[in-house]
DNA sequence: TTTGCATATGTCGGTCGTCGGCATATGGTG
DNA sequence: CACCATATGCCGACGACCGACATATGCAAA
């Protein structure tokens, strides 16, 4: 998964939003690094409902448009805990180092 | 920066290592997540030289053929430290959830 | 008043990293 | 002998993402 789309599943943890309301809460979370393109954002809507990770809940009409609200499904709940897991995991790879001698481990057993 | 891409970088942490030695190693570091593509290594490691995130360092001929050893600049140090605290953070927008902003909370939770 | 931005959804062509298959070569194991 | 691990590299295809464009309203500044 890559991060525009964790960022709008992210964005609809607490509650259903609306498109552009996902795009500005996207921006919040990760703190300006992704700006969602209006390409991105729609696009990766209607995938995520194919997949089963969000779906459609209700429209509104304000000033003669439509607002189509999204929430995320116990599926896409789960894809996203599961993902922030996975990008934890792989920053302590980095982050967790001892600081004290690079000495080269030959290959202890992993699996 | 994808993932695969980042693996890659941190397989070059502890010292310069040749192709395929990344390619275990990056499938070590992610547990399995990451199996690099020889086509994705080769032209990831390619496009890394070029933005100067690493550099070869020297060749092995080895039964006749070339090992060719690569290393990360401070550059390229840099981009992975800054990348590694980005999805440290990403991941804390899901896994601690003490809503920050804009957003109700439902208090479903936390005890 | 007219310009421009925020709100709001959606399409379309292009880019770029990744993927999988193929090529090539050697040494060890079943 | 076949097969896999080791080892590098090319090439076509795919998919998520990006930016531009289209369309429409309300509001505030120039």
């Amino acid at each position: 998964m890559r991060e525009p789309t964790y960022f709008i599943l992210a964005a609809l943890q607490d509650e259903p939003l609306h498109g552009y309301a996902i795009m500005t809460r996207a921006g919040e979370l990760s703190r300006g690094r992704v700006r969602l393109a209006t390409g991105t954002l729609y696009a990766a809507l209607d995938r995520l409902t194919g997949e089963g990770y969000v779906v459609s809940t209700h429209e509104e009409i304000v000033n003669g448009r439509a607002r189509r609200y999204y929430r995320l499904t116990p599926d896409g709940a789960a894809a996203l805990r599961s993902e922030a897991e996975a990008m934890a995991a792989a920053a302590r790879v980095v982050t967790d180092r001892t600081a004290f001698s690079p000495a080269p481990r030959p290959a202890a057993g992993l699996a």
